[in-house]
DNA sequence: CTGAAAGCGCTTACAG
DNA sequence: CTGAAAGCGCTTACAG
């Protein structure tokens, strides 16, 4: 009784709302509101517009064969009523969902903030509605878990972020369900499905020629987390570069880290401990980045004039640190778009017509304040 | 005909899925996949236990009124079909749809962030999904954009932050739609509806005690954006606490800022140019401290030797910011939890139950190392 | 190119 | 406490 009560005062609360658009919208006639229903369905719009309901979902769906006549009248009776498709109805009779599903480990906030954003413009207005499903570091049991959610949330399709979007095991995973996916990733293990990317190994090739070209030599190098695909690239771009202008390779002018602010720390303490004697220090992402840095400010070392230190990826962070870093920027949000654009056409078109879709977007090298010339 | 071969091959992929899980779940009978049906439905548990199609609605929905014995067969039966009910079904069926929604303004990522994890936590263990809808900076048109969206998506509930939370025009909207909602404010205009808050005002009262304590006694203070009650609030604890010790109150003590980064910047050099003199230096928050941080730099003046500064929320950046910021330990995700077991309680309950409930969460002072003793 | 019928998997409303 | 029937608002599958 009690929910029913509440069921009802919103639906009244919702009339009300509802006739407030339509008054916006110059709605006049009341046919589809005459059966107290409060929102139009379907049948309104076919009564209305004088077609059968099927026509109504024709237009709707753009599906083709239907005569200009027809979609018109269609279409000025959905605008008459306001009409929304009701998604579950949709989704029950058709077996789609209209839900796309982010699957993520849970990393820089700067990052996935900006790759939903880029997933939201894109979906949303193509109809499509967006589950994240961040998981936590290190977690043992993520397959298991995203089976799980896969089966429960009845996604029509999946963005895939790195790592996940490099790991092999989980492509295998969503290859054998069948379930569309589309992956951003910096140089994909394969061209299994769709995927975007940018091309590390030359930014990272090109920001170690301008270090160089800064007259500096003894270039430090933190590496990112070897799960990503990404950490490889960037390290080995760098090493091209260092080969290219003959400059010394030595082991301890790179040290490993995994993307994280204390890595970076850690990284940095090494490489300055070192005999390497760096003069820069090119940390594979921003935040390691801000781990160097502190340590150079706790040594008094000023930047960039005892020691230069870039990073990689233009996170928010980057321009907030002291001083400003030079950095690469990686267009999260544009990656994001992409890729969702990639899945939803997949999601429409037939599969497996030819190779997966792929395309590469470009990185820019943005100099601030935090690399100088060699002393 | 080419879509149908999609859906086909993918009811094939999803039946090994199931197979999979099942095999692993110990599932025998198979009974409930005789049918050639890729999930089970409410039916194949029916007939598994022996009952009504009712009875497993009921046992699924914790409804009152069934035997104990009835409840166990049907789990059981539950559990040997590896049955997940349908959302959309039970969604078009009870005109619910199990999905929250969450509006925001664009802002610090690192807030949002938790927020999300936090809402998530919460609302997955409860059956519910999250649809985030972002909204960009100063975009005009948020109230419409949030009538359609609200249209659109069918939600059941509403999580807001601030300024959202606490702006009048949209919570009437909200009122007069019946859609529940819960808000995580500072303080609140008022207690119409559910909310969780910390006491900003006391908090930026003990900071600002503890920079007394320091020794400080022109302490410049940059305001928050206007919008967010927090913002208020955290001048007048500021404002007490001078007080308090009778401490000179001067006008160009306080500077208006928006919690951006860049008006961090500009409040500081305000600040700093001023007569007044500071040694210490509160900002309202992370990034705006962030901002006041940079212009120190570029002053050359030592921190904290030469001016303290503090920031409040405890942002990731905080502690990659050198030195690591002296801040106040919002507890984002827990408010954000918070706030979702109130919606979700709402949602199950008869409404109007007298007050609005309302939470409480403290607030944690972290020292690091942006703030010592005046000169 | 258009439509009438059946059905998606649940919940509601009502009996018993 | 349990169940049979109707129906939520769409799409599918099939005629014409």
């Amino acid at each position: 009784m009690r929910r029913l009560d509440r069921l009802r005062r919103r639906s009244a609360a919702r009339m009300d709302v509802q006739a407030m658009s339509k008054a916006k919208a110059g709605y006049k006639s009341g046919a589809a509101t005459s059966g107290g229903e409060v929102n139009s369905t379907i049948k309104d719009v076919a009564r209305i517009a004088g077609v059968s309901i099927k026509t109504v979902s024709r237009v709707i769906n753009h599906e083709p064969n239907v005569t200009d006549a027809m979609r018109r009248k269609v279409l000025d009776a959905v605008r008459r009523c306001d009409y929304v498709p009701n998604r579950s109805a949709r989704s029950l009779a058709g077996r789609r969902s209209f839900l796309i599903g982010l699957f993520y480990e849970r990393q820089n906030s700067s990052y996935i903030t900006r790759i939903q954003a880029g997933v939201l413009a894109y979906c949303r207005q193509e109809g499509y509605e967006l589950l994240i499903h961040p998981f936590g570091r290190g977690n043992e049991s993520v397959l298991p878990e995203i089976e799980k959610v896969v089966q429960r949330s009845n996604l029509d399709g999946v963005i895939l972020t790195p790592y996940f979007s490099e790991w092999t095991q989980l492509l295998d995973f969503f290859d054998g369900t069948g379930l569309p996916y589309a992956r951003v990733t910096s140089v994909p293990n394969d061209y299994r499905s769709p995927f975007v990317s940018c091309d590390d190994f030359d930014a990272a090739f090109r920001m170690t020629k301008y270090l160089i070209a800064l007259g500096h030599k003894r270039i430090g190098f933190i590496k990112g987390h070897l799960r990503h695909n990404s950490a490889t690239q960037r390290h080995a771009g760098y090493v091209a570069a260092m080969e290219a202008e003959q400059l010394p390779l030595s082991p301890d002018l790179v040290v490993q880290g995994d993307y994280s602010f204390v890595s970076g720390e850690a990284g940095a303490r090494t490489l300055l401990d070192s005999a390497a004697g760096v003069t820069a220090i090119f940390a594979s992402n921003d935040d390691m980045a801000a781990g160097a840095l502190r340590i150079a400010h706790e040594r008094k070392l000023a930047i960039p004039d005892d020691i230069s230190i870039v990073g990689f990826d233009d996170a928010d962070i980057a321009r907030k640190l002291w001083p400003a870093l030079t950095t690469v920027r990686q267009p999260v949000r544009e990656l994001a778009s992409e890729a969702s654009a990639l899945l939803i056409s997949s999601l429409r078109q037939e599969a497996g017509s030819g190779e997966a879709a792929r395309r590469l977007l470009p990185l820019e090298l943005i100099i601030r304040e935090s690399a100088g010339r060699a002393k």
